[in-house]
DNA sequence: CTGAAAGCGCTTACAG
DNA sequence: CTGAAAGCGCTTACAG
């Protein structure tokens, strides 16, 4: 059976096309009776407006794209699936597309989508700093909002002070940080190891100087914390914690950067033969439903995924439909200190 | 800045956009300076094709569409990612959709993304047993494959039998079951609990025959094996095992149906105040990188994501392309048992 | 309150 | 080897 257009629900029912479309979007130009006709008989005919022939009209597609670092990451997948889910509720469907923490793999979607006009704007997990594609948006004034990592907008010109200008929606660390620290502290540690997502981006800087500043902030010295970037995976978790454990003076609690790295942490402590948290504590990054059930169970900094997704979405929404952006604090949402049972009293050196 | 359309690049280098139409789609009918120019001048302009007026045009949207039942179970987000990256190595995007295991949800996605020439064609993890949505696009002769479940395609005619020869990419779980069998059964578990998918499905009833084979196949009794069946959600499988554990001769070993409700039996046995595996033995379903930091490390029944993923893609690449369907054996890779420490010796009774 | 007509940006027979 | 023209299925001024 061929596919029902506008053109048959208007033959079915007597009408004109430009009847139906008016009548289908409700138009209050049209008479109730006229309507209800209509919209008996698209139901009955199973009619469903061709996406493609409406937004080669509207120049709207109703759809988002969503590009994400690492699906296989439970933070992104989760983040994913609330932000399909709220941008469904508004009548938006939503690309999903994984650079796999690949800038050129980035590049490719956004371009695709955003020129392409396949998607109305798009919601960014960018994998570093400036990259062609994020430029080439900003020239052209394309609809982004940047989610997780905030990006570096090197120079002057109206390019550069566009892409500054975009939402940027990402979770504040801080008093989760502060609480670890006082955490840590009041456990008697004294020599922390971080592993930090990448140092050449303005995330691993920034994470890198609020965890300063709250390990400082508890009367730790700044060479007393060690810091390892990774690259938001697993592996980089892995490799950052075994250089750590290399140290002669060797650190006696970890903070990770995000649940991957943490997962690797915790995997090269076990290959090394350490105990959590006899020899050594970890406080992990992201939350899951499964972290209570590791051996030990992992003190995290949990990031508020539902307030950040609502925040993503809403951000988008206004940038498309040219409504009011989200407040600078509802952007950026408040991570918490979960505590579980990582962390135990420093050993002696 | 406009966007760049195909006559604008024509217009540039001198050319009628059919030319350039033709020139940019490798027809062999343009002349090798005549391409060069055209791919130059698209490229120093940044031209990207509208999706839309394409998709209009052809008929072909070069995306794909994948509903999945809930982003938050990994083995779906990893499912997800992997289809993602297969798919667009093909040159198509996919739109992914999350039901929360919910039938109108799903069929919401459906019939928009169907009838509404969103996608080519559609992976789809069906919720439950047939639904309007998807008996509609059997009877448009809509592409579909099914994925990690199969549904029972009740009645005769056209419309069922279009539906029953749609290909099914799943697990086969049977050598794995075998496996996980003889290991409780040698480790003297003789009365078995399973979490098991909602029994009112084609796949809840599958798994809970093979089980029930592999488990009799190993000299227990089938009024030993206790089945209590859960949501494919964590909440679930804490319910179930509730009730698994309120029966006066609890087993002493259970097998759970997913990745989420493992973590549920899980979390409801350490709210019992059960040890894993002194009092009771678990073994759960889909691989994850943590399961091995679990206390006590998870022993589970793996699915081959990647060969579930490369599958799904094949087959609904044949559909869309009109080739070859891959082999049964290819839709149907096997599952292995992944022995960790969460199995022990049966306690005496 | 409703209809006829134009046009969104492509692709593809059809001419030449 | 290249161009002029039609048309995919909608929406939206413009008439009436």
């Amino acid at each position: 059976m061929a596919r029902v257009r506008l053109k048959d629900v208007a033959q079915a029912a007597g009408v004109s096309d430009a009847t139906v479309s008016l009548a289908l979007s409700g138009s209050p130009r049209i008479s109730a009776k006229t309507r209800k006709l209509i919209e008996e008989t698209a139901l009955r005919l199973g009619y469903q407006p061709n996406a493609a022939a409406r937004a080669l009209r509207t120049e709207a597609t109703n759809t988002l794209g969503l590009i994400i670092g690492d699906v296989a990451n439970p933070f992104f997948a989760e983040l994913a699936g609330e932000v399909e889910r709220l941008a469904v509720r508004e009548g938006y469907s939503v690309m999903l597309c994984d650079s796999d923490e690949d800038s050129d793999r980035q590049d490719a979607y956004l371009s695709k989508m955003l020129a392409g006009s396949q998607v109305d704007a798009v919601m960014l997990v960018p994998t570093a700093a400036m990259t062609p594609a994020i430029r080439a948006a900003g020239q052209d004034a394309r609809r982004l909002v940047l989610v997780d990592r905030p990006i570096e907008v090197p120079g002057r010109g109206a390019t550069a002070d566009y892409l500054r200008s975009l939402p940027v929606v990402r979770s504040d660390p801080k008093d989760a940080l502060r609480d670890a620290a006082t955490l840590l502290a009041a456990l008697g540690h004294r020599r922390v190891g971080v592993v930090a997502p990448p140092v050449n981006t303005l995330i691993g800087r920034e994470r890198r100087d609020a965890i300063h500043a709250a390990l400082t902030g508890q009367g730790i010295a700044p060479t007393d914390i060690l810091v390892e970037a990774g690259d938001f995976r697993q592996g980089s978790g892995e490799r950052a914690m075994e250089k750590l454990l290399d140290n002669p003076d060797r650190p006696t609690a970890v903070i990770a950067g995000d649940g991957p790295m943490a997962i690797g942490v915790l995997k090269e402590l076990r290959r090394a033969g350490l105990r959590v948290p006899t020899d050594i504590s970890v406080i992990g990054f992201d939350d899951a439903p499964w972290l209570d059930l590791f051996d030990p169970p992992l003190t995290t900094i949990a990031q508020p995924v539902h307030q950040l997704a609502a925040a993503t979405v809403e951000a988008i929404l206004a940038l498309v439909r040219g409504t009011k952006l989200p407040s600078p604090q509802a952007l950026q949402p408040a991570c918490s200190l979960v505590v579980r049972s990582s962390c135990g009293t420093a050993p002696d050196q």
